[in-house]
DNA sequence: ATTACAAATGAGAATGATTAGCATTAGCAT
DNA sequence: ATGCTAATGCTAATCATTCTCATTTGTAAT
């Protein structure tokens, strides 16, 4: 279960632009990233990689179950590690931070919400959006 | 509480796109529209509007509070009136049919999730995307 | 009804994120 | 070492949305 073999049992050949990918996400620095990101992160590590490849090989790695794509309020989509555990997000309005936290509650109730109207869950998307608070706001202090 | 007193309270002129704006949505043929599906339904009905006024007066019936945004899977937002209720949505990944839900459970807990963490709640996003079965999904058929 | 002026509109250009096309390069299996 | 296919890196193209700016409208005061 290290890199190389993630790859390989996604059918990807292991290139030098996909470790690199890779190996950020796994540093671990940064969870949430968005293609810009990674491609402003790698060209400042010395590691040029295009901007179109970036794209490509996140999107290649969502497909293959190692990233989770998601779509916090604004126009671009971040990626994060996917490490098995679904969660969803609270995002700081003023300095976007982001913590992660899982609620079997609502998990449970969004599953009966769409039981009871016929639906099949595929899945779904929660996004609380608020203000976090002085110490830990990297906007207020 | 008609068009009229909308606008002006919210200090917006009342012009004929605005009113014909708003009138395809009270007229309650389908609730959520986006800009390009307002725009097309106001040419098909001999209503020149420009593309440009469209997006512009949606966004100022949003912040006039006329209108909610959503932002379901996929890259275009799509607008509803507000009437007051806040409520979430199941969007039918095959044939795109929306269903509306509220789920007091749910809205608790999205309080409690975000205080525990020391966050002021300011809103959320709640999209449920999952399959309408038969007789209902219009894919399906 | 006319006038006057700010606000609104419309057409098209500009933007920003993401994707597509294609010539060149680099994994990987002989 | 060779060859072939997949991957990369540019650049150009999309797509939704916003911006610019010349022209038109709504409105409130003559
Ligand atoms: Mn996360
Ligand atoms: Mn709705
Ligand atoms: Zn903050
Ligand atoms: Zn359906």
């Amino acid at each position: 279960m290290n890199e190389l073999s993630h790859l390989k049992s996604a059918g990807l050949k292991s290139t030098l632009p996909r470790l690199k990918v890779l190996s950020l996400f796994e540093s671990g620095s940064e969870r949430h990233l968005s293609a810009e990101d990674v491609y402003k992160k790698l060209l400042a590590s010395g590691d040029d990689v295009g901007l179109a490849t970036v794209y490509r090989v996140l999107n290649q790695f969502e497909q293959a179950g190692l990233l989770v794509k998601h779509h916090f309020e604004g126009d671009k989509s971040v990626f994060e590690l996917n490490q098995g555990d679904h969660h969803d997000h609270i995002v700081c309005l003023q300095c976007g931070r982001v913590e992660e936290f899982y609620d079997a509650t609502i998990e449970q109730r969004q599953k009966k919400a769409a039981a009871e109207r016929g639906f099949e869950l595929h899945d779904h998307s929660l996004y609380i959006y608020a203000n976090c608070v002085k110490p830990k706001c990297q906007y207020r202090n």
